[in-house]
DNA sequence: GACTAGATTAGAATAATTCCATTTATTTCT
DNA sequence: AGAAATAAATGGAATTATTCTAATCTAGTC
C-alpha cells in the first residue's frame, strides 16, 4: 500500500521522531501525510475519515495518539476556535488564524519573527512562553459583498 | 434569596441585556454575580457549583444559556486552551490569557490599546476581526525555583 | 529470528455541550 | 389587575469529543 509522503517530509517526520526516540510507524508517516496533502484545518474525526482510504483499519484512537505526537514534535499544530473540537494544521511556521464568522473558513495568518517577539513582549516580567495561540474571529475577504 | 451583585455591576448587566431586549433574570443575574466574585477562569461546571448554591435548583442547561447571553453582552470572555472545557473571565477590559503548564493556573495579560491595534494590523486586506483571543503557554512565576 | 519497549486496536468510559418538550416567569395589552 | 403572548428555565436525554484500558501487534535491537 502506498503512503504517498515526498521524502523530505518523510525525512523530516523521521528526523524529529528519532530525536525523541519515537517511531516512524505507517500510521504515523500516514497521519501526517493526509494531514500536508490538503492544506486545510482538519478536526480528528476528518482526519481519520481521509486516513482511512488508505489504512482502513485505523481507528480513532490511533488518530489521536498519532496527532498528540506529531504535536509533541513540532509539525503540527492545534488550533482551539470557539467550543468546537480541536482542529489540526501542518503550518509550522509561526502564524495566527483568522476564523471567518460567515464561511467558517480557517486562515492563516503569518507571523514573522518580529511579529512574535512583539508579542512576548506583552508578558510581564517572571513568565516565559513557549507557545503562542493567536487568533481572530470576524469576517474574511470572501463576505465583502456589495451593499 | 440575595444574589450579592453591587450595584454598578447590577445596572450594567440591566443596560447590557435592555439594549439587547434581553431580561435580567435571576439565574442572568446570579450567574453574573458569581462569575464576578472570584476572579478566576471557571468552566461552566465550576460556575453551575458556585451557583447551586444560590439557586439550588439551577440546571446545567441553564448556565450554559445564561453564559452564552453574557458572553452575547460582551460581559464576560470565553477562554479556549488546549482540549480543555471552555472558561469564562469576567474581564471585560482587552487581555491576553497566560497558562502555566505547572501549575494550571491561567493568569490575565493586559492588553491596552496599543498593543491590541498593533495585532490588528497583522491581517491582510480584506479582514476584519471583531474578537482577538490571544492565549500563551508556558512557566509562570511560581515555577521558577532554584535549580 | 527472538526479545522488548513502544504502538495500535476496539470498544467502553468519561466528559462537554446541545437539544427538546414542557413548565415557569415576565412583559404587554386591555 | 388579569389574560394572552413571548421569552427563559428546566430536566433529562442525546450527541459529540476525547480519553482510557487491556489485549495484540510491530519496529528496532541483539
Amino acid at each position: 500500500m502506498k503512503i504517498s509522503l515526498p521524502e523530505t517530509e518523510r525525512n523530516r517526520l523521521k528526523l524529529a521522531l528519532n530525536s525523541r526516540n519515537l517511531r516512524p510507524t505507517r500510521q504515523r508517516t500516514c497521519v501526517y501525510g493526509v494531514i500536508l496533502e490538503k492544506r486545510d484545518h482538519p478536526t480528528a474525526d476528518d482526519i481519520h475519515l481521509r486516513v482511512r482510504e488508505k489504512l482502513p483499519s485505523i481507528s480513532l484512537a490511533t488518530i489521536y495518539n498519532c496527532l498528540d505526537t506529531l504535536v509533541e514534535c513540532e509539525l503540527v499544530k492545534q488550533v482551539h476556535l470557539d467550543r468546537a473540537p480541536t482542529r489540526f494544521c501542518p503550518n509550522r511556521t509561526p502564524h495566527a488564524h483568522f476564523h471567518c464568522r460567515e464561511t467558517g473558513q480557517v486562515y492563516d495568518v503569518s507571523l514573522n519573527d518580529e511579529r512574535l517577539s512583539a508579542i512576548e513582549q506583552f508578558l510581564p516580567d517572571g513568565f516565559t512562553a513557549d507557545a503562542i495561540e493567536l487568533s481572530f474571529l470576524g469576517r474574511g475577504p470572501e463576505t465583502n459583498t456589495v451593499l
